[in-house]
DNA sequence: GCAAAATGTTAGACTAGTCTAACATTTGTT
DNA sequence: AACAAATGTTAGACTAGTCTAACATTTTGC
């Protein structure tokens, strides 16, 4: 068997949930994800056969070490994306919506390529500049007077 | 039935073939999207039913006035993608499997602020300075000392 | 104009994912 | 301690998508 979008999905909300409290249910995972519970324990059969949930039927439900670690990668990845699409604007409903659905998707490159672009764009000197007439230019369609200097 | 993100492929390798080379086959899908033939009648029927194309077994494949407006829509949103791929330095190869797969998941705001950003990339005076200063600090990890007027 | 090759379809199996309904276990309350 | 409520699992159905193998139709070349 092999790791799938939508198990990429539990094991990020599992990650989520026992993060930040402690201890997790199947119908916390099935309340989070909007789905019913037996989905839920069918994926967390999958996930235990591929070594990244802790479980035993009726009983909490723990990430193991591998589990811990991929499910990091996925948040580290989700967030990379999460906040490029505020950056840009975007609602913060949408942006996760995307984030969530493109995390599954973009290769390696992708990300590491849009790390770069936010460190660019956070770290750069004048980048407070560029972006509030970025947003002008959203609005208006035109490149604002004083940024003509950019 | 419902449109799917499989559909969605289908369509936009439909609108492609058939405007490149006019005929469209089910082998030649089949090829292109590296899938079996019976998949391509599978998805064809579909496509069928939901008023996309034009089709008859063992005939020629076209889409229809509706089919190819919502191929050109998909194609559309694909190209930003991938422009904006490019734009941040990612290899043509990756570019387009990324944005083929982002195509499906973006919700339309998140396609409207890319081609905001494009554009202002594309039309700013001191752009192509901005984005060679990226590509320095995508080497380098430092801000070029020619972009501190940025 | 017929036979062979190419192309396309149907039948049937399999996977992942979802659901509802029925059943099982655990928890909590009196 | 016992039963009710909450929680979780199993069984079984359904969809979308894929495949292979078998069959059907069209096209092509002699």
């Amino acid at each position: 068997m092999e790791m799938t979008k939508a198990l990429e999905d539990y094991l990020k909300t599992i990650y989520t949930i026992e993060t930040e409290r402690g201890s997790v249910g199947v119908s916390d995972i099935a309340e989070t994800m909007n789905v019913k519970a037996p989905s839920v324990t069918t994926a967390l059969q999958r996930l235990r056969k591929l070594g990244l949930v802790d479980y035993q039927p009726y009983q909490e439900v723990h990430l193991t070490e591998k589990g811990f670690r991929v499910a990091s990668k996925i948040q580290e990845r989700f967030q990379v994306l999460y906040d490029f699409l505020l950056l840009l604007g975007i609602g913060d409903e949408i942006a996760n919506l995307d984030a969530c659905e493109i995390e599954h998707v973009a290769h390696r490159e992708t990300i590491a390529c849009l790390t770069e672009f936010l460190k660019f764009m956070r770290e750069g000197p004048r980048m407070p500049k560029w972006l509030s007439c970025f947003k002008e230019f959203q609005e208006s369609g035109k490149f604002p007077e004083q940024c003509s200097g950019l």
